[in-house]
DNA sequence: CGCTTGACCTAAAGCGGCTTGAGGTCGGTA
DNA sequence: TACCGACCTCAAGCCGCTTTAGGTCAAGCG
């Protein structure tokens, strides 16, 4: 798999795919003797889930010690989960905030309506 | 009212708030003739909302849009209606983002546990 | 055959959205 | 009176990318 199939399927940038290598969220990634990358479709669900966490909010100095932890193999799954499981408190956090904004907006919105009845 | 009284309120920082008026998000803040910012109740009320659209994703290019077309008034809320439904539209986006992240965490944390009884 | 086009590469600079730091003015209090 | 804390400005720093500059190679075509 080259850098553009991997940027296709997970939405991610060809430089942020670059940029995530060499700031160690995946590393290891194999190269051909051209120096081209060559993702395995582990690399590839890997980087799928990244782009998850990042798009919800996850900071990358986060992100980097979960990679470090994944890299050290089955030992760290206990930290993997609580991870994963802080993380989902973040996404509780965004629901909290989008909802909060709805409400908002909703009401912004109703005032907008009345006001253009009154001065039409 | 004043800038830490905002700042309790809305949830911003200080200093963003600062940077707010200086990026013209909030214009005519009034001052007293020490040269401190007054807010009114008004500010405070904006500044709440620009909290929630910025923490929920509107880029500070259509913030400062919307908060010129609020400096002119009246006239412009058909326009500030449309800036809102289009935010509305990208509060969906980051629901179903959110959605999907949920999943592929639930799933995660299932192979997890079964990883972890298998090899306790 | 040579020439362009396009996908890949690196390294470095730029940008959006804050945060932090240096340096200064004021009002209150021990 | 000397210090503290809240305010101020302006500039630099930081995070998470994106863009630009400059280069290699393979495929396609006039």
């Amino acid at each position: 798999m080259k850098i553009s199939d991997v940027a296709a399927r997970t939405g991610l940038s060809v430089s942020t795919i670059r940029y995530y290598e060499a700031s160690g969220l995946c590393p290891h990634v194999a190269r051909g003797a051209d120096g081209v990358r060559r993702f395995s479709k582990t690399d590839a669900d890997w980087l799928e889930l990244l782009a998850s966490l990042r798009a919800t909010g996850m900071p990358m100095a986060q992100m980097r010690a979960f990679a470090a932890l994944y890299a050290q193999g089955d030992a760290t799954v206990g930290a993997r989960k609580a991870a994963l499981m802080t993380h989902q408190r973040r996404l509780d956090d965004r629901q909290a905030e989008l909802d909060r904004c709805r409400g908002l907006l909703a009401r912004k919105l109703r005032r907008y309506d009345a006001m253009a009845q009154v001065q039409p």
